[in-house]
DNA sequence: TGATTATTGGACGCATCAGTCCAGTTTACC
DNA sequence: GGTAAACTGGACTGATGCGTCCAATAATCA
């Protein structure tokens, strides 16, 4: 399939990042080569040809999926109602929980803490760290618009993110995780951006 | 130093588990007993003997540091004061995610949760679970006495144990911990107690 | 059609590791 | 001192995996 000299067929790659994200993710870090090749109908070779190694490998596809995962991380332009905000946030931050694809990238990239240093601090600056900047940015105008009253933005969203996280991410990282419903996920985003906003309401 | 049939050596033993949690810490599941013997100043055999095989090696870790890291997760008495007992949790709480100790046992259990669900199952109910349920205890208590209102004392415990991770526990699981110290922490947990009374304090 | 280039699949080298084996040594107990 | 047991250390097996090599094949471009 190949067309000139150094082009690299679009699709295979494709097809290598998606069985490697399902292998590693049954297998962990510890899923090998062939298997993946295997997975993806595809020769060994090519994948080295593609990726060079196993780290860059996972590098290519931790970048892809983090971007996908991340996408509806996007705080919504700040309205007149903060807790419709904060619940649209905090059901997407349940739903990134408990999404089988992001805690499977999540135990990956815990796993690989040690060997590839720099891909988790990737992970960790563009997930939870991005997120919480944003929020706070969020907090703060509220704060200054007189609907809140934080003191400490960082930590007041480090705190919001932690509600939603409670032990659902352990659970989900250890495997413990049993799916949660749409329905239980938004009572919960109600719950607890109204015990947020009762901790952070302006004192009369 | 063999005394009679059956007899092991238990200074050997704590010397094999000690090794076997540094070597373990430092790199990862994929560590090898060669390594973890040579650590304790001990025959490879030696583990077998006393141990069996990797698994059973790394069971007898887990639940020895289980026992050391969790003992301080006692609720005190319920006393007059919520605020001192939620402080003095939530210190803990703090201090235990930000433990290096305790973040490598649980870096360990999700690296092995594929291999060895039930040694996960075992560590979240250790801790995480068996945290929550005191805690729960203690805010029904609470709110019968009138001092609190909580609806769902379990929803509430595991957004207050959420609110005390915060990002530190992913942070620390994926060794970008910086080590945070006890001023620091003393303040988070005074901050996050005010903000949970706040929360969940009885409506006038 | 012919030349160029990626792909294939299988074999291969090299390394690592779990777990076993065993002869020789050390230690505790009688 | 003698005996029985555990300990030692080093060699060994069997399995696995990364990464390479290579001849044959398939697909693109001129």
């Amino acid at each position: 399939m190949p067309r000139v000299c150094g082009q690299i067929d679009q699709g295979k790659s494709e097809a290598i990042l998606d069985a490697a994200a399902e292998v590693l993710a049954e297998r962990g870090l510890g899923a090998s080569i062939s298997a993946i090749a295997s997975r993806a109908g595809v020769s060994k070779q090519t994948i080295y040809n593609q990726f060079g190694c196993k780290t860059e490998l996972i590098h290519a596809l931790v970048a892809r999926r983090v971007a996908s995962i991340t996408a509806p991380l996007r705080v919504p332009g700040a309205t007149e109602n903060p807790e419709e905000t904060l619940t649209t946030l905090a059901t997407t931050l349940i739903a990134i929980v408990t999404n089988p694809k992001a805690y499977a990238l999540m135990r990956l990239t815990v796993q690989g803490a040690g060997a590839m240093p720099d891909l988790a601090r990737a992970v960790f600056e563009a997930g939870p760290s991005s997120t919480r900047a944003l929020l706070a940015q969020f907090l703060e105008a509220e704060t200054l618009a007189g609907r809140l009253d934080v003191d400490d933005p960082l930590e007041a969203a480090e705190m919001f993110a932690g509600m939603c996280a409670g032990h659902r991410q352990i659970r989900a990282l250890l495997g413990l995780d049993r799916g949660e419903d749409a329905a239980e996920i938004d009572r919960l985003a109600r719950s607890i951006t109204q015990r947020f906003l009762r901790a952070y309401a302006p004192q009369v």
